[in-house]
DNA sequence: ACTATTTCGTCATGGCCGTTTACAAATTAG
DNA sequence: CTAATTTGTAAACGGCCATGACGAAATAGT
């Protein structure tokens, strides 16, 4: 089922737009938009075509994304076909920019993307944030900002918003990090530490990271389980190409799936949940390691090795992982399940189990379980993405910025 | 995040709007009958500043509405406050009607919803269809079919569409049943053997439920997961008010989700999934009794009477919903669940463990169950109000049939 | 009782926007 | 070199909602 047809249709932003004529010229602005970055290089009666318009409106639409420095003409294309050829379109490289941020536990990153999806700047910092004061770091954050920023700025672009990716909880505000556990930060309002005039999203780095799945993955359908481990196990529910946020914005939580309901007590109360058995300690304890930093580089080294216990323990992690994502698969029925995050860098010792677990549960062809290309670069792009999903989603909000 | 802007709208049935003039009269149609049906009586200027247009665009978009026979003037509304009062608008009980059919183990149901939502005609025929072959079967449906919409002609209706909810899982065209357990049916179009003229559309009866709550339910959210048990165990997770329907039309395999994974083999090729505890046949063996016609019926009854095998059995039942619960709730943040079909007239004794359960396995507010009031009329309401939805969702869709 | 005020529904006008129609430009096919 | 085809633009057209004005029907105040 399709949405209602009543329902006012809604901006990336959430802002409803009136159904009326200079709506409509949104949309259709919008639209021109979306299929000339989907192809990379359009003439105006291939979009006309395309999205259903005739040759006169798309010409009149695309004067006005031209003069808002969206579109650029690239020249006569290359006659194949006969008759006179068209003047190729693309999307400008010199517009607005995205500019994704990422608190990660032991680094900070900040990255801009033009319109075409092109990383055109980016500066990073390591050092663990573990338990720092919230202040400081976002103040290096800020630094890294305004160094992409103008070096954005030096070839052309405008920042037309940013997106911060953090580990841990965001309230529906978008601002606030409401727990961060890793990081140890709770109710830390962001918007008032990052510089002022750049419109602000805030978002856990799994939904961004699920999202640079959708928008870059080689051939991500639109209905999809992302499941990624970083702090916890979380899971992101894409379906129709939307991420699924739940009433508290807190859906996803894969990590506290019961998965043996009379298994060991769990912090959150339950027992046996997904975390006590694929969870990073609880890996690691299996496995006979400590604690310590970068947790996973050390599993897959052990496991690369031929460590027995690791390899013991990776494996089980995968069947409790099998287990979870059987109860997903059959409540979701998802088009396939991506492994992202930390998880693609242990995926080839998970993945035996995991697809066991699946195909036996699971009656008739097995959910397809692939390993996302782009690791842990993901929730960096996606909120630099989603910064350029806004602008391509309602060209028509960056006409006052030109 | 909410739908992105570029996207062409679709209609109930699914078929895209194009952006333009004509497609925003269509959705300024609809939001007209939807303000309209929602308040029950509303004047033209009441309906202008409810869907944000002027009164004088109202007034012909009401204009066309009653010449269509979908709305109708009550005359002049009791005057509360100063000034002219206005002309109360309803719904028309004269226009459309939609029809909605069951095709249940033990009967078959019909009834015909007029665009207010109120049944306007029924008729039924008790007796077992187990195993019977579909072409009688659905020749006796058609006898009522045909009954009920003549009844509902003399009362000034006309048939907008027929909706038929079957026990089983039923193909993406929506009209073949691909597979009905219950009632031996297997990859059976419906289309050939029902009326012909009538818009026709198949669904599972679970869906229909939950469509019917959604629609029916007393303060029934816009995100919930309808739990119902007719064949199997089947959930349907409604999100931002639609069907999530999932790749293939699977989702909400409930039954199938793994409770205890070391437990009993399941005809699925899985081990202790949630059907092999709180299945109809799991129960009435746990109970120690013989599976027999109305095994719901019975087991309340019995429970009712305080008969212990049965009590213990439906308390281990609600445990085992409560555990898979535990999980859909974890991945989905619902903001209820609802407990529907043969379940909610099992619900006292099944929601104290199955909330127990849910409260010691989550943190943070305990997602709230309730009851649904609808009980066994759900899915045939749902039915006959989803052909009613499609008409007020796109009502210039009748126009050409007046 | 009478007037001022408020609100409702409608009409005429105007502006916006995509379509239709026509045409010049640019290329291939023959 | 001509006919056919396709592209992009311009002008006229038609549909749709907004604006502003007006009569109608009620209340509030004197």
């Amino acid at each position: 089922m399709t949405a209602p047809l009543h329902e006012a249709r809604s901006t990336a932003t959430g802002r409803a737009l009136p159904d009326t004529q200079q709506g409509m010229r949104r949309r259709n602005l919008a639209r021109v938009m979306h299929a000339v970055s989907a192809e990379g290089s359009l003439s105006r009666a291939a979009v006309a075509s395309r999205i259903g318009l005739t040759r006169a409106a798309v010409s009149t639409l695309v004067d006005e994304l031209i003069r808002w420095g969206l579109l650029e003409e690239l020249g006569p294309e290359r006659p194949s076909r006969v008759g006179r050829p068209g003047s190729a379109l693309a999307v400008s490289g010199r517009g607005p920019a995205g500019i994704g941020a990422e608190v990660g536990v032991d680094h900070l990153a900040v990255c801009a993307v033009d319109l075409r999806g092109e990383v055109r700047a980016r500066a990073e910092r390591h050092g663990t944030n573990r338990g720092r004061d919230p202040r400081p770091v976002v103040g290096e954050l800020t630094t890294l900002v305004r160094q992409v920023v103008t070096e954005a700025e030096l070839e052309g672009l405008w920042p037309a918003g940013l997106a911060v990716a953090v580990p841990g909880l965001v309230a529906r505000d978008g601002r606030t990090v409401a727990h961060a556990p890793n990081l140890d930060w709770h109710d830390t309002d962001l918007g008032v530490l990052l510089p002022a005039g750049l419109p602000l999203t805030v978002d856990n780095e799994a939904n961004f990271g699920a999202l640079a799945e959708l928008w870059l993955g080689d051939a991500t359908p639109r209905d999809f389980l992302h499941v990624s481990a970083e702090i916890g196990i979380g899971a992101a529910v894409v379906v129709d190409g939307q991420l699924l946020r739940g009433k508290r914005g807190f859906a996803g939580e894969l990590g506290h799936v019961p998965v043996r309901p009379d298994g060991p007590r769990c912090a959150c109360g339950g027992r046996g949940c997904l975390e006590q058995y694929a969870g990073e300690e609880a890996v690691l304890r299996a496995a006979g390691l400590e604690s310590r930093e970068d947790a996973v580089g050390l599993l897959a080294r052990r496991a690369g090795e031929d460590h027995a216990g690791v390899r013991r323990a990776l494996y089980d992690a995968g069947t409790a992982l099998g287990i979870a994502l059987t109860g997903a698969v059959n409540l979701l029925d998802p088009e396939s399940v991506v492994l992202g995050g930390a998880l693609s860098g242990l995926a080839p010792w998970l993945l035996p189990a995991l697809e066991a677990e699946l195909s036996d549960r699971t009656t008739g062809p097995v959910c397809p379980v692939s390993v996302s290309r782009l690791g842990p670069e993901g929730p960096l792009l996606g909120a630099a993405h989603s910064v350029v999903r806004a602008v391509l989603d309602d060209p028509a909000t960056v006409a006052e910025r030109v």
